[in-house]
DNA sequence: GTCTATAAGAAGATAGAC
DNA sequence: GTCTATCTTCTTATAGAC
């Protein structure tokens, strides 16, 4: 990895933890093994390697959209995969989901300075909400549309029963980044909540 | 209100918008009406500003929390309030615990500094997850295992209900604190939850 | 208790040698 | 591209008059 991507990535690692305010340019820079002058031969300032870190992110989130719905929306509808939707397809896309998200090492971190800087700035604001209130809402409500429609599940409100798919999920995700020894008690919760979201929707009319 | 008072006031206002560190002691005293210099009569420095407002609240919700205990585990397991619980007593439940949590001066802005500096600061991640995750659980758990008990809810697992009634109040309190104008949506969706909620469990073995 | 003036220090950023 | 030295600005905090 080059210099000018290591620094956004050891910047990206400190804001996480401390927010912007709290990390100063000569922090990054130390990480990064020069000294803080050298820094700005790569950056213009220290908003800049904010900035870069947010087109890197906007970049990723992009394909990982992209890919999602092309071995999502298309492909899932196409073949029929929801048709077999069982309890543990359930409890896979449930625990795949959280653990991608809990771990995935841009998305964890990126989460985290999200969460800091959400009220300081709207742009930051609005990505969370299209990371973690639109986009799964929209996606899994699609999922879950065509689980419904395929008779395994049975709801007449899609939009709140993907809510009580998500909810549990996102409530556990933030417990776990804020206190990571609750990751075993949080992956049994998630197990148990899938099961009994299979239980309440696949045997109501 | 005195001076001293009116300084954490102001303080916990600018901190829960811009986090500890982006506020500056002259835009608090700005804000009461004081020069700096004069900040530093009432408090020996910003920090303690902090700490004076952990403290304070600290005592609010320990209040909180007692009176809720009142009112709570031993009134309501006396009186029987839980075996008359209606579709209507559980709306009532989950928007008026929405409704203060969300609107309630400390509570909002409170809740706000602990999203932003949980990352950087163990004590305030020990409050919030107190306060968003060990306490509901428990105080709402307690509350529906009454109902459960009584045979007006249906579960062989109170834990998970009780996930399935709070995580969705809370998904939605978060969205409200960073985007306010989507209180409106997250009232409905709110209501069409609990409804929800109350047609899953109530009609299950 | 509040003010003005100011000290002390931290942090962002630049200059210029190598 | 990296360094040392340095400048500038901002922020905390103190001194001392009123």
């Amino acid at each position: 990895m080059d210099t000018k991507h290591r620094i956004i990535d050891e910047a990206l690692t400190l804001f996480s933890e401390k927010g912007y305010a709290n990390v100063f340019v000569g922090d990054i820079a130390e990480r990064v093994g020069i000294k803080a002058p050298s820094l700005y031969k790569h950056y213009k300032n220290k908003r800049a390697i904010f900035d870069a870190i947010i087109e890197e992110m906007n970049l990723r989130f992009a394909e990982q959209a992209k890919s999602l719905n092309i071995n999502g929306t298309d492909a899932v509808a196409d073949s029929g995969i929801y048709e077999n939707m069982s309890e543990e397809s359930l409890l896979k896309l449930g625990r795949e989901l959280f653990l991608y998200f809990l771990h995935d090492d841009y998305n964890s971190r990126f989460r985290k300075m999200l969460t800091i800087e959400q009220f300081n700035n709207k742009e930051l604001a609005g990505m969370y909400s299209k990371i973690y209130v639109d986009d799964p809402l929209s996606y899994q409500g699609m999922l879950l549309g065509m689980v419904t429609a395929a008779g395994i599940l049975h709801t007449d409100n899609v939009e709140i029963m993907t809510l009580h798919f998500y909810a549990p999920i996102y409530y556990l995700l933030t417990i776990c980044d804020r206190d990571p020894d609750r990751e075993p008690w949080a992956l049994k919760t998630m197990d148990d909540h899938i099961r009994q979201f299979n239980r309440l929707y696949g045997r109501n009319a």
